[in-house]
DNA sequence: TCTTCATATGAACATATGTTCATATGAAGG
DNA sequence: CCTTCATATGAACATATGTTCATATGAAGA
């Protein structure tokens, strides 16, 4: 969303205060406050491993016991075990015991809905043909 | 998602293989191919860091040059460029050069509207009460 | 109760990552 | 060309994090 074009120079401008601190005043306002931006992070920091999206992908057909989704993901049983203690401190699957096995699942259908979602994202990023005008965007990948 | 409450025994049984691999070939299935883990997660991981979402955040409302969204997050000018460069890599922003100014927007709608529909997700999962049965859910919070 | 098997967990380790500091780049103006 | 200012970047450092290894826990059965 490219604001005002208007603009000239920055609105705090790095020295001197400019006379138009729109941008600036739009920003503070549109800037979510300290918790929702932890919460938000927490929720893709976790979504943000590998072998936890696996996991989730896994269990989003249903339920699985432990040992198989160790099997599934050719990982060992710690691992998966490690990953899950970390679904579960962020609700996103939920276990039940039977026996010495442990079935776990998914907390709800939120988590689900986030990775087709994101999916959804990165494919229209794919297809969308961008104009090249004096903008410029990064091309390069990188390690996050 | 609970699946069919009929398997008794993990499907693969971690020893045994059982006469009812179904949850694991569904699993099978359902389960992201190796790119769209990584590409999932990598999205994740660029949106799981408190100064990036802040940062995104900001941008939200429009288009800020990089020494306002130090003076807004009170952070390093430095500690900005370096995030803002993580998030050209992962095309979430663009930049137009103005002079000596650089002034960063978001790349589209998709991460703007990524954000807003994992905060309804957090909202739901708040506000939805949960029946206490055998299933068991983690309730403390955790460093991730 | 002793063993077995599935899972959980703690310690250790290597790697990844965010910030700071110092410095490089690059544009505008004298 | 030289200076100034905004931004970018590399090195260094502290912290966080994922995996492995060893071991603990806990349930079922002999």
């Amino acid at each position: 969303m490219v604001a005002d074009q208007e603009s000239p120079v920055c609105a705090t401008s790095c020295q001197v205060l400019e006379e138009h601190p729109d941008a600036i005043e739009r920003a503070r306002q549109a800037m979510l406050d300290h918790d929702e931006v932890n919460e938000l992070a927490s929720v893709f920091k976790v979504m943000g491993e590998p072998t936890r999206v696996r996991i989730l992908s896994a269990l989003s057909a249903g339920e699985l016991c432990v040992c198989d989704l160790a099997n599934l993901l050719g990982i060992s049983q710690s691992a998966v075990s490690h990953q899950l203690r970390v679904l579960r401190s962020a609700r996103m699957v939920r276990y039940r015991r039977q026996g010495k096995m442990v079935f776990y699942h998914l907390d709800d259908e939120h988590v689900e809905r986030l990775m087709a979602e994101t999916q959804d994202h990165i494919r229209e990023g794919r297809a969308t043909v961008r104009e090249s005008s004096t903008e410029t965007r990064e091309v390069e990948a990188m390690g996050v």
